[in-house]
DNA sequence: TGTACATCAGTGAACGCGCGTTCACTGATGTAC
DNA sequence: TGTACATCAGTGAACGCGCGTTCACTGATGTAC
């Protein structure tokens, strides 16, 4: 009954910290937030956790690895917004389609900071890091076979998905950037704006950019 | 006659260096594309460069001011080049567009080490080098142009020209993205990949991908 | 054409700094008996 | 329940390093006369 005795929330109500490994990644975040991915240092952000700066080395091998698992925090949540976006928009793969590319903008946009890691160039060489790779890859699946489903319901030609997947990823993943980096101002309130960006960008890349704004027709 | 003597090419035929600015920023972008922008450092550009730590400084008031000169160069490059595209897209306002976008991915492709400055989060702020401000402005407003064209020819629905750009930059920012940073495998020769999946991005885009790819219809 | 002089673009030494990483250590934890 | 002991997760001092930036300087350049 000790056995699984609850690790101490409270900051340092003891010599051991009760959850270091995920107070730096939440103070990378919040480095990265500030100052850029490149603005993360391992000893600021063991400052900044209220512990020692070799501290660190008890939970990751070097400061590389720390941002790798921010990285791979990242695509694995972004993939459980995604999937959450999927549940939301029924049983139309169409609309199911649409829904996860609102959400991978979405996400992005709400948590900067893991976007700038999963894709920025900090992390140079990403096959260094295999899990974080496996997680990139199974987001990136939801949208094949996303994909896959709209073929089948013959919502969209035939081909490969993975070919289709590029210029819908590229879309999503281009909106995100865009705003991310601040390029696209936005209305506020910003969450509402930034749905409605991607709706918008989604449904032009589904139906067209000729069509989807058409005057209602004759 | 002697006034505008030529400037001495040769690596340090005399004391001064000849085009040091220059030097400096062709090693910045050597240093970015080995080590990512935030592994860019003054001292090994200078080191590069064949002069002393300190000579830099008779050129840039600091670091980021050296990377700001970059990004600028990419915005004013890639306009260029966007223009170039356009010219050879003949007189067709939806193919002029689309050419735009196509010249937009195949710069960053070319030129990634650039295109990581041009929209990193290494400059934090971009509003303090206002003329990095108006080079980027320069090269958007390529688009917004193009999309007004194709709006006065009736070939894409009316609408703020701003709000139309918007979906066609991200796509195409977010293909060059995808495959500046390695996501998106390209086949060989490199330059013809990408120029494909620009064209087939930017038609996405324009017909819609519902379309696009259909079977040859009855 | 020659000379004096201002300006320019480098040099090289020095500054203080914070970083990543290593190491021997110690206090805390948890488990076997 | 109590005790001995292995393991774990911290500490704090120390390492070497390269960086950005400043400064007084000097050699090179170009211009006025």
């Amino acid at each position: 009954m000790t056995r699984a005795r609850p690790r101490p929330l409270r900051r340092r109500d003891s010599y051991h910290h009760g959850d270091l490994r995920r107070a730096l990644t939440r103070a990378a975040l919040r480095l990265i937030a500030r100052h850029g991915p490149s603005g993360f240092t391992l000893r600021e952000a063991a400052r900044q956790a209220g512990v020692t700066h070799a501290a660190p080395y008890r939970h990751f091998p070097n400061r590389m690895a720390l941002l790798a698992a921010v990285a791979e925090e990242g695509f694995a949540e972004m993939r459980v917004s995604m999937l959450a976006g999927v549940d939301r928009a029924g049983a139309d793969p169409a609309a199911r389609l649409q829904a996860l590319g609102v959400a991978y903008v979405c996400y992005a946009v709400a948590h900067p900071s893991h976007f700038r890691v999963m894709f920025g160039s900090e992390i140079a060489d990403k096959c260094a890091y295999p899990e974080l790779a496996a997680a990139a890859a199974a987001t990136f699946q939801l949208l094949v076979d996303a994909i896959d489903a709209c073929q089948a319901a013959g919502q969209i030609p035939k081909g490969p998905p993975e070919d289709l997947a590029v210029p819908l990823w590229s879309i999503v993943h281009g909106l995100a950037g865009l705003v991310v980096d601040g390029q696209v101002p936005l209305a506020t309130p910003k969450g509402a704006a930034v749905e409605a960006r991607a709706v918008q960008a989604t449904t032009a890349i589904f139906d067209g950019l000729r069509f989807v704004q058409r005057e209602p027709a004759m």
